[in-house]
DNA sequence: TCCTAAAGTCATCGAACGCTGACTTGAGGG
DNA sequence: CCCTCAAGTCAGCGTTCGATGACTTTAGGA
């Protein structure tokens, strides 16, 4: 038998959680599955989390990024890195925001998706964008990262899913640079 | 009660069906729920379809798509409008691809967004594009279609979400033209 | 060594699921 | 008019769902 311990209990059901609902969506998973992948029983998630929503809660509300620190210049360098390249294997192999839109029947996951694009995408590409609609051209180039994150990991398109970050990298730098109305750098060193 | 007619009661069955899959995703969505919205009893949807899953997928399998005629360099035009400005309430309001990413759990789904996606977006915009990596750039402006129009209904961003095609064309006109290395229309005629 | 609080298990609830087959109803041809 | 066949209905199958609460087991202090 598992040593007892509370924490390691809660932090294995959080981790098959995480796995389960980002492959197969809100409704294609069971508490039974999450228990199940954790190796205890369905009952723990209620006794620890209340319910299968709070869970799910837990689970979208810490939704890791690393994008703040580094010169401005490779800001957009260091989202297509996180968009394409980071190991989102917690994750099910994608960007948790990519992996979110599976449950996105609900209201509450589409609330969440949109904090988390404006606060930490678009707030951050709109400080270096210049002019009125700064606001909108920050989103259009959201929108491309998380398009291409689709068409690479969900879509999985051939030419996007086999390309490298140097592939891409030239050209967002180009269109993101357009964008802004600054250059941007195609490289980051992270 | 309603008159007999089993082509229409098919037809009411189809239509119930494409705006639950929609909106609530497949794994969402219930045969009790698809027939009381057609307002006919749910075992028809068996005797019809044979199954949910056949259901679902005739409804996946005829997606409109009206890009082929017009001028070449209105292409990304007519795409522009037709993820951000056609009407889709058939879809829930949404491109219906943007829509099937909802049910994106299924590996089946997603051998269809992508043949769709290949098929009707990136091979068009790979004849416009030049180079050798025509279609990696082709696949990108998809993406960012794709992501537009995700960030418009699903996410529902308040720039996007606001924005009209007037605001947008000009914007993707310009990266067009770029990524596809030549002039791209920021109108359509149609 | 007991006792207790907590960790983990288990049986089971009511509701909803996809699906089936027997049934009822109604329109059209003889 | 009535018979037939298909359209439509209905009760219920077996299963799975989220959730509950009583139960057993263990660790640790008195």
């Amino acid at each position: 038998m598992r040593k007892r311990d509370r924490e390691a209990t809660r932090a294995r059901l959080l981790e098959a959680a995480r796995l389960r609902f980002a492959r197969e969506g809100y409704d294609g998973t069971s508490v039974r599955d999450i228990a199940g992948d954790a190796g205890v029983d369905a009952g723990l998630i209620f006794r620890y989390f209340g319910s299968k929503k709070q869970l799910f809660d837990e689970i979208t509300a810490d939704i890791p990024a690393d994008l703040l620190d580094g010169p401005e210049e490779e800001l957009v360098a260091r989202m297509v890195r996180s968009v394409v390249f980071a190991d989102w294997t917690r994750y099910g192999g994608e960007h948790p925001l990519v992996a979110m839109l599976r449950s996105s029947a609900h209201e509450d996951t589409r609330q969440r998706i949109r904090e988390e694009v404006c606060t930490t995408y678009v707030r951050a590409l709109e400080d270096l964008a210049e002019g009125d609609d700064a606001e909108l051209r920050a989103e259009l180039l959201s929108a491309w990262l998380v398009g291409i994150g689709i068409l690479r990991s969900v879509v999985a398109t051939p030419a996007l899913a086999g390309a490298g970050l140097d592939d891409l990298a030239p050209h967002v730098a180009a269109v993101a640079g357009d964008l802004l109305g600054r250059p941007m750098s195609g490289t980051s060193d992270a």
